[in-house]
DNA sequence: AGAATAGTGTCTGTCAGACACTATAGA
DNA sequence: TCTATAGTGTCTGACAGACACTATTCT
């Protein structure tokens, strides 16, 4: 801010997102195969570079992409971090702003499935894969916040419908966190946390029909001053 | 990343950074007055634009402007957040990556009483000064993740010289949280959290000898499983 | 009836809050 | 001795973990 903006060669700024859902009990990453250099033909996260005449804001720039690949907004979106470096594009020193985003499987399956640009990667299944730039780092650090927050907030919830059951929140914060949970200790969440309401029933295979509930109107997301399963 | 760089106009992107310490019982900011434009004659936060010959990642920018501030090395540096906009910056669309830095005053107290474009102010005084950009919401965002950070990890020793007492320490908690709390969970957790040694003795105002504690050789900050005083 | 899932009751363990009590230094 | 700060002992309270027990629904 205390020099001329001619003086220095802006370095190429980017927003690409973490886009992570829950599907069949497994935690997946949306990945796009590349068709541009640098390296076309390998899978990387969605994002591009600010449209300063259609984008406000960054996050502007994140749903954007977003909305392109999938059709969505997803349910949740923060800043994760920026990656910088001499070194991580070949085009020269490079900035990325990373976002992390949630989304129900449901809202966006019908799209990607006639896409094969881009795809939901298992997280497990990223290791092996032909992936740009540092975004298996990136994906890495992405999958540790999200287990974090997941110990002490609600966050799962948005990997899921509007209306969802304990059992199945129960079930996408175990395969996020890698453990199982108390049932009970999360019932005692909902209710302490006080965002979600009641509504009807709704049949689950063999056994007593769950209670439904969805996430109050306008609340935000409650943070627990104590994490889940240390254990 | 998937259109040609020349197809946008890059942001304009700089880094800037929240350096903390407390001072007289009291949270300050390393602020410096403006002398170019915009904003010239206000005070604002200690930043800059990524000079790409000599940065390695962003960083290195936020080390070196606070360097050129302070002629010091903050203890702790952590990415706090992007925040951007068309209308942040009277020049365009513009991106900041925010820092948010803690330093023992001691470190730095003799060059800031004698260079008067950099000076650490209270963060009460904030609301009333002269502020540039949204430097004033970025400002109590910082102060935000700090007490946030405060009540579950040992992050606040960063704020302290190499040695330090448990009163000191407990004093800095209390400044940075505005509230007091209790000596014996204090002590707890130093123990708990396996990060410090104890060396000598020494004095304090009237009153029993307090040991000094030191952090360990490479240890990385300990972050609890529950937060301190929520009441 | 038996299997499967939903939901409750309640005991235990951990750790922060509270606070009284002891220890030690200076005036 | 009086005061001020350092440090300990220990009880309480909040809340997660564990797990048995009850409630439904389907086959």
């Amino acid at each position: 801010m205390e020099y001329d903006i001619n003086d220095f060669k802006n370095p190429l700024f980017t927003v690409d997102s973490v886009l992570f859902t829950v599907k069949d009990e497994q935690l997946k990453v949306l990945m796009v195969k590349r068709s541009n250099e640098p390296f076309s033909g390998r899978w990387g996260l969605p994002g591009g570079f600010v449209d300063v005449d259609r984008d406000d804001t960054t996050d502007m720039t994140a749903l954007r992409k977003l909305k392109e690949k999938t059709g969505a907004k997803p349910q949740y979106l923060e800043q994760l971090q920026v990656f910088s470096g001499i070194s991580r594009d070949p085009r020269g020193f490079s900035v990325t702003l990373v976002y992390f985003a949630l989304i129900a499987e449901q809202e966006v399956s019908s799209r990607i499935d006639t896409v094969d640009e881009a795809q939901w990667i298992g997280i497990n299944q990223i290791e092996s894969l032909a992936v740009a730039f540092d975004h298996k780092l990136i994906i890495k650090q992405a999958q540790e916040r999200l287990q974090q927050k997941t110990l002490y907030s609600m966050i799962p919830v948005y990997c899921l419908p509007e209306y969802f059951t304990v059992g199945q929140l129960k079930s996408v914060i175990e395969t996020i966190i890698g453990k199982t949970i108390q049932r009970k200790s999360l019932i005692r969440r909902i209710e302490a946390a006080d965002m979600f309401e009641t509504v009807d029933e709704k049949v689950k295979s063999g056994g007593r029909l769950a209670q439904l509930y969805k996430v109050k109107e306008g609340v935000d997301i409650v943070n627990f001053e104590r994490n889940l399963s240390g254990a």
